[in-house]
DNA sequence: ATACTATACGAACGGTCGTATTATTAGTTT
DNA sequence: AAACTAATAATACGACCGTTCGTATAGTAT
């Protein structure tokens, strides 16, 4: 069962690909308002209407750009910790790769969906409303990972409430790296309070992830 | 000493306080790059160049309207924590003043400034740099607020990470209203949040601020 | 070879952007 | 009333915006 594909879907798919992973770049640093047509097809030497064709209209552009940056993140996020065993340490696991991926700058102006949810937090439409479920399908992803360790019997705390502290955490640290310019003490000061807060909730007994 | 003034000052003053009183919200909004002249004007109803040779150029007026934004801040969040005396009282005042400042809608995109650091956390700038500024000036404000009640004997804690601690949860709780369209149960829990982290540093005997 | 399709292109549209130049109006001073 | 000053306005500029249109090219099917 050889998958011949036609040449002329792939040729699109390249530059579809190429297009987004420049955009999701671009919207990181300058936002998702700023990612103009022209300067896409300027930076990458294919022309406007060609690449406009591919999106159909600026908005389409942006929800795509949004998509490339969840699978950006599933990979560098979500993964690392789902490949650790449920429980406190997937919950430790989960808040080291995020400020990890913050940290390494996996989109160069930092966390992209902080970024863009800021832009469209005020403003209705379809991009607040992506942006606003892939934060709630964020968020019930820690929620998630924290019931699964209070049901392993390792934690004890309200879901909903330790969620918004850890998120909170991250995008604090990954808005103060920004502004003091790479000053990676902030990482170290966010994992702290991560730490003492899980150290709070830990049940007795249960070994912690972060020794040893 | 009757102060006369010049009625033409006057005049400019007042169509600048005007200019700067709607910029302040278009730039909550749609951010301060979003923030145009023309915009400025139209909705004004004055003219782009009059409006213009107030500032002299964009990055002025951007940097003018985030100076008006901090003047409607202090008034608006500092000085009623500052009304109350010195201690574990004023920080949890401090806490509760930010809350109501998002939660009223100060400014309606929210708070002005998690919005236009976030816009301009990336991009190095005059802009980032006044905003980089008054970030560091506020976090100030809050550790200077705990270690005064350190000192008062009420507190326990490191300064600088409980400050970012609170004021992850301040910002946290103000993204997440934008994007649950005003659901006021994210400020009861940022409060709770609050309120637990600081019983756990408060030293025993201490009057608690939000009991009675 | 022929017909068909998907992708890419160049040129143009009406608008808005920030900015500069030049004129006009309102208010003060002499 | 004349001279001066500060605020506002009118007009124009080149650059870029998102979008549309007609056309050329590359790859597939008949």
């Amino acid at each position: 069962m050889e998958a011949r594909i036609d040449g002329r879907l792939r040729r699109g798919d390249q530059t579809r690909r190429a297009v987004l992973k420049h955009a999701v770049d671009i919207a990181s640093v300058d936002g998702l308002e700023a990612l103009s047509i022209g300067r896409l097809a300027k930076d990458l030497e294919i022309s406007k209407s060609g690449l406009f064709a591919h999106f159909g209209s600026k908005v389409e552009l942006q929800l795509a750009t949004i998509r490339a940056a969840r699978r950006i993140y599933a990979v560098a996020v979500v993964e690392p910790a789902l490949a650790v065993p449920p429980g406190l340490g997937r919950l430790w696991a989960l808040s080291d790769s995020w400020l990890d991926y913050s940290k390494r700058r996996v989109f160069p102006g930092g966390c992209f969906f902080a970024k863009a949810t800021h832009e469209y937090g005020a403003r209705p439409g379809q991009v607040h409303d992506l942006l606003a479920a892939a934060n709630r399908e964020w968020l019930d992803l820690i929620e998630q990972t924290i019931e699964e360790a209070g049901e392993l019997g390792e934690l004890e705390a309200d879901p909903s409430q330790l969620a918004f502290e850890l998120n909170a955490f991250y995008d604090s640290a990954n808005m103060a790296s920004l502004l003091r310019d790479n000053d990676d003490a902030v990482y170290e000061q966010a994992r702290h309070s991560i730490r003492v807060r899980l150290e709070a909730a830990a049940k007795a007994g249960t070994p912690l992830p972060w020794i040893g």
